[in-house]
DNA sequence: GTTAGCACTCTCAACCTTTAAGTGCTAACG
DNA sequence: CGTTAGCACTTAAAGGTTGAGAGTGCTAAC
């Protein structure tokens, strides 16, 4: 059956009430607040029609209506109005994002504390996948007692350390001779196709195996996020949706959120190309919770990616809001990091 | 009044019954399980007099009583029996410690998961105070892009990294000149004593001032732990505990644990001296919440400060579990780390 | 296709009743 | 004088009843 357009307009209504209410929506107040002209009967018709297409359910008889998922997956597809962020919230990102500086680790606890207070959903984030980054370079610090701090930096200039234990018996000097021979190998290789070289590479370092061995193990582990990677943000929002007053939903929530391998999972998805990305209730693939939407955007400026940014949250979530929130962030951060760079070619202009 | 042996018996009786059942515990129930040589009315007239004492209080006339904050804290001054672990408990310890490196970033986490799991309640662990320790080496490492990474290695083997701005014009080899001299201005220097050396640091620096700047502002950030030092394990466990059946208990717990500088408040006590150390509900001081225990202890081994770790629960605590719990990592703990200077020693001997 | 009208269903809150638990008090006991 | 049996009293929790209110589905008429 092909949707009529006042059954869309109908099924618009019902969304964005029950959105902004958290009530179940009946005829009567369709017809009241939105669609004078017709009677209740008629819309209760077209209700009933809605619900047999899937759209809505009800929990008994004499309840009023309720969006199922299908209905805010076709709702963010065709029917929802864009809205646009207050000056007041534009000004706050502006304020938030001019004061500090930016690495991405600073950028994007920033950024996550920008969306959930601005959403008031709980906030995740999480940094740009590291394997597709390449090497640039590569270095080995004495920490004395046998080990030595592994500092990397890639293409995207983050950073990551780690400590490796290096021979007891190997002096200063010759770390910092392994560490340069070392970082010759890698320099300008992937993240991700450090395996793919692993066998080369320890074949041809007979004299500094041992370490090499360490630094391959070290790197091999940067696929995976860190938990210092995924960072979480007003998990207490939660309390402001009438959905969290049963404990029995805030402890399905606090199981998901307390895990940062598991948001990891959850907010990584395959967004190589999409730029908003809605998740509504189980849809099948990922461990969302089944009473549960995740939103989420991958940004990227100047050619760097800047991470995953997303919200957590009920169902029953300001869809419009969120995905208008999520959007300009994105611009803001964009025009950070384009006058940063900007800046910066232009500090180098001086400097030749 | 004086308390008599008796009422002791009878408040360390209820007090246990009640950690292990959560249900006020009655005149009746104390004589059919434990005093059986009274009747129910003798041990009612002592219950209505330890609760005159301010130990016990009721709910309501038919409800049976329930211990005070006042009675934890003698219970666990005075009447706790302490237990032990079982066999399988500590080989658990004994399995989580053994297999991994050990720098005290990765320490911290196997050690909070231990305890998380071990006493069933929600851990939270927090690096050393860095503002005591001394400056061992200090490094600026090129990033590129007017960027540059600093790395401190102390007296205790933390390390901490954070990125400075230096100026666009200057070379490689300036920022290694600088780096050297910095060092050395730092060395042996105690964190928390950067700011009395600041003036004269700064004056002595003409040439490299802003750099100096810089990294004199980012040794003075680490008097405060950063959000990565706190680590939180298990907060899911709190729905394992009937008190946060009740939605809004749940939503005071989540509100305090969602910010990692209120948990670094919390848990960092004095804790200079006290070995283990517990607040019970609203002390007055801190900000635990009234209806919330933290029970913490300070690790330290070969020297060396490991970190204050603790659990967070209701009030209603199985303190002996915990206590024991806490006591016997901190054994495991304290083998492993003198388990380790020992190879350390031995390894520096051959070396010679 | 739309509408008025009405019977039907269901929830929710208020109220009552009963039951069970536990206390406080008093008077008697050794 | 401490201990005890006995009993009246209080209270929460559980179950049942009722009435009001909300909303629907259906039917017959427009």
């Amino acid at each position: 059956m092909k949707m009529s357009d006042r059954k869309k307009k109908i099924l618009q209504i019902v969304v964005d009430e029950y959105i902004n209410t958290a009530v179940p929506v009946s005829s009567k107040s369709i017809t009241e607040k939105h669609l004078t002209d017709v009677s209740s009967a008629t819309v209760r018709n077209e209700l009933a029609s809605l619900e047999e297409l899937g759209y809505l359910t009800q929990f008994h008889t004499s309840g009023g209506r309720v969006p199922s998922p299908q209905a805010y997956r076709f709702y963010i597809e065709e029917l929802m109005e864009r809205g646009n962020l207050s000056s007041q919230d534009l000004d706050y990102i502006e304020r938030m994002f001019s004061s500090k500086s930016h690495d991405v680790e600073h950028l994007i606890k920033s950024v996550s504390e920008v969306i959930s207070e601005l959403t008031d959903y709980t906030s995740v984030a999480i940094t740009p996948h590291a394997e597709a980054e390449t090497i640039r370079s590569l270095s080995l610090l004495p920490c004395g007692d046998g080990t030595a701090l592994l500092v990397i930096m890639t293409s995207e200039r983050i950073l990551r350390d780690s400590f490796i234990s290096i021979p007891e018996n190997m002096g200063e000097e010759e770390l910092e001779n392994a560490s340069k021979m070392i970082g010759k190998i890698f320099a300008g290789k992937e993240l991700g196709k450090v395996k793919e070289v692993e066998e080369e590479a320890l074949s041809d370092f007979g004299q500094y195996r041992q370490v090499m061995r360490e630094v391959i193990d070290a790197l091999k582990l940067y696929t995976r996020p860190r938990d210092e990677d995924v960072v979480l943000t007003g998990a207490e929002k939660i309390f402001n949706h009438p959905e969290y007053e049963d404990v029995e939903n805030v402890k399905n929530f606090l199981t998901v959120i307390s895990s940062k391998d598991r948001l990891a999972d959850i907010i990584e998805g395959e967004n190589d190309e999409i730029q908003i990305n809605v998740k509504i209730g189980s849809s099948g693939d990922s461990d969302v919770p089944d009473d549960c939407s995740v939103v989420t955007a991958t940004y990227s400026a100047g050619g760097k990616n800047l991470g995953t940014y997303g919200v957590i949250g009920p169902i029953r979530m300001d869809y419009p809001k969120v995905i208008t929130v999520l959007e300009n962030v994105g611009k803001a951060l964009e025009d950070l990091v384009n006058s940063k760079n900007k800046d910066r070619k232009d500090g180098n202009e001086r400097k030749k």
